[in-house]
DNA sequence: CGCCTTTATAGTCACAGTGACCATTAAGGG
DNA sequence: CCCTTAATGGTCACTGTGACTATAAAGGCG
């Protein structure tokens, strides 16, 4: 047994799971604060962007910074993440509804907002290229901003989207996510380039049809749709994201292939 | 914009990114209570277990919950999640110290405690097969339990104990972490075992082999030392973890290996 | 002692998946 | 009509892997 923190059970903040068989005072410690963030991506025009709202006032004022904000009392994180994106984002309703939102992991230095203690659960999603975003409310001052143009972020965000852009490059080694950055329907081709965006690679053309083509419930090919990529060349078939989630085997990117 | 809770910011609980210039209060949104919860396992005579400890009061009196408890005004959860380790559990210091920990997730459900309001950052650690933990203090109640064999977990904990094993089967598959759970001299039959053991199935133990050892920097064979496992047979090769962190490619699951 | 069992280690072989190519098809533009 | 462009279709060699066989080195036992 260690001395590190014997008496942390003890003070006047009794914890739930604490071993006296009092109760304990909700009020008696210090307060925590828990927000979410929301590092929301799409590709456009071969560039990665993150959805970003321009801070107003300190700290960071004029920084961009993540959307987000604080969980309600009787809000879980995933659905105070969903009701921010709805309030500070522009972004559709039927598409905040329906989104895919992952939780990528918690964030929890003291100091990482200078003004109180936050712990803060950032969560990752995934979007196709859309019209702007600042659709309609007040709030919506958010914008896409390619990843790489947006100077310092305010707090520890710069880590957060770099935490994401990790975790988005690796799941779709693995996982059918890449259709999301795609609209309803959309070539090989594009899905492609979603994943050459991503990870900032060439990929094969060929092989990377036959690789996708290959994997059941990956895509269905849209019948006999299809549309002219770019305004020359040969008309691509238009697909649609089929039923499958995960990628057996996965589909690796180039820099894991060392042996 | 949609109307979910558009009122969120502009109540007496200003938020620290809220677009209003005045301050706010600390104290004045009801208090969450941030916590850590931890899934420990090690490998035991080829069955998994987890480190537990049994709640003496209500609720959920009599059951295993995992270790864990409040983070501290001044600590990041990490650092609380090894003081908890050090605190709840007789896992000898040194291995506390230098443990890694990996966050899992974050579990926010409302109603997940019945007394307050509770958002528990969980956390996984592996560790090698250790003399019972319950070595010194008088908190260290903490004990293994086979897993399949705890009955009901408090709280939402057995939620937390199966996402935490299954990360822990897919990071086998593209880390090196599973010499995490070997002591720190072994053989390829022990680390086999630990694969199985976490997996549940049985792996070819020449094409076992053949892959551990063509990855470079997995292993490490201590020279000239040997051992013999179960008394019988020839003595088996002594092998050290080496610096490899990933595995490139992955050493996948049979179930994975659906085509 | 020789022979069994047991476990580790070495090697073989066929096949699936993939990277690197080349070829063909179908569009628009001069 | 021939150029370019982009999608699509196909070949070929190599790597990694699953399944399997063979050998080596220990203890147990008659």
């Amino acid at each position: 047994m260690t001395a590190v923190g014997p008496r942390a059970r003890e003070g006047g903040a009794r914890g739930p799971r604490g071993t006296a068989p009092q109760g304990y005072d909700p009020h008696a410690f210090e307060p925590f604060a828990v927000t979410v963030d929301l590092a929301v991506f799409t590709v456009r025009e071969g560039v990665l962007h993150a959805l970003l709202i321009r801070r107003g006032q300190e700290p960071y004022a004029g920084a961009w910074a993540l959307p987000g904000g604080f969980v309600l009392p009787r809000e879980s994180t995933e659905l105070a993440a969903r009701r921010e994106l709805a309030e500070e984002t522009g972004l559709p309703d039927d598409l905040v509804a329906g989104l895919h939102l992952e939780q990528l992991r918690t964030y929890s230095e003291p100091d990482r907002d200078p003004r109180m203690r936050v712990v803060s659960v950032a969560y990752t999603a995934l979007v196709p290229d859309l019209p702007e975003p600042h659709g309609g409310g007040d709030a919506a001052h958010a914008e896409w901003v390619a990843l790489g143009g947006c100077g310092q972020l305010a707090f520890d965000h710069a880590e957060i989207l770099a935490d994401a852009r990790e975790r988005i490059g690796a799941k779709l080694e693995y996982t059918c996510l890449a259709t999301s950055f795609c609209p309803p329907e959309f070539t090989l081709g594009e899905l492609q380039q979603v994943y050459e965006t991503v990870w900032g690679t060439v990929l094969d053309r060929p092989n990377f049809r036959r690789k996708v083509l290959a994997t059941p419930g990956f895509v269905e090919q849209v019948a006999g749709a299809s549309r002219l990529t770019g305004g020359r060349g040969k008309p691509a078939a238009l697909h649609r994201a089929g039923p499958a989630t995960a990628l057996h085997p996965p589909l690796l990117r180039p820099e894991g292939r060392q042996t």
